[in-house]
DNA sequence: TAGATATATCGGGAAAAGCCGATGTGTTAA
DNA sequence: TTAACACATCGGCTTTTCCCGATATATCTA
């Protein structure tokens, strides 16, 4: 739990949109319906809502992964990604008491 | 309470040290014993003790203000920064629902 | 096996942040 | 009112971040 990694991916707009757009995935990703949520949304969903190029989307959710913000799962040729609330937890009360 | 402007001052190990450090003024800063604690350290024991020029923890002080993390006081020649524990408690419950 | 598709990684130009020394501003003491 | 002190601001160099296009890798389909 590196919280300067954590605050540095957190410093972002666009890193921001996203963790805040996987929060509801249904509501946010339309497009992604038919194969469901299960695991997350791909990157294809996320970097076209974002508006930027799908490499620096890409480069994005990698930051937000190894920040532990967010985990992914691979199915196939898609990656999924969702958020890792426990981190969202443990950053809270890390806010409160430790920092 | 603008989350970006919040992570991006919380971005700097120096900044986090701060912050950390004015938690217990008393046992972190004894070359202000004499004087007090009241209004919390003056900007010159903060720099000495992060090793760093004054001009730059000035500018680090300003930017941990603006995001409201730190509030100061202005006490004679002495500006004086204290914690501002509400913006934490804020953003610890942020942090838990809302990001 | 070849081609298409999804994602990751690489190289780099532009913008922002890190930090400094020099200088400006407000306050106190002589 | 001058000098000294505490702090803030400015100009600039260096490092990091932002974000792109190009390319590599992995998976699936024909």
């Amino acid at each position: 739990m590196d919280h300067l990694e954590i605050f540095k991916a957190l410093s972002n707009k666009t890193r921001l949109d996203i963790l805040n757009w996987l929060k509801e995935p249904e509501a946010n990703f339309p497009g992604q319906e038919a194969e469901g949520f299960q695991h997350g949304v791909c990157v294809g969903q996320i970097w076209q809502k974002a508006g930027l190029t799908q490499s620096t989307v890409s480069e994005y959710l990698s930051i937000l992964q190894r920040a532990g913000l967010v985990k992914s799962t691979r199915v196939g040729q898609w990656t999924y990604y969702q958020r890792n609330e426990e981190t969202f937890q443990v950053l809270s009360r890390l806010v409160q008491s430790e920092i």
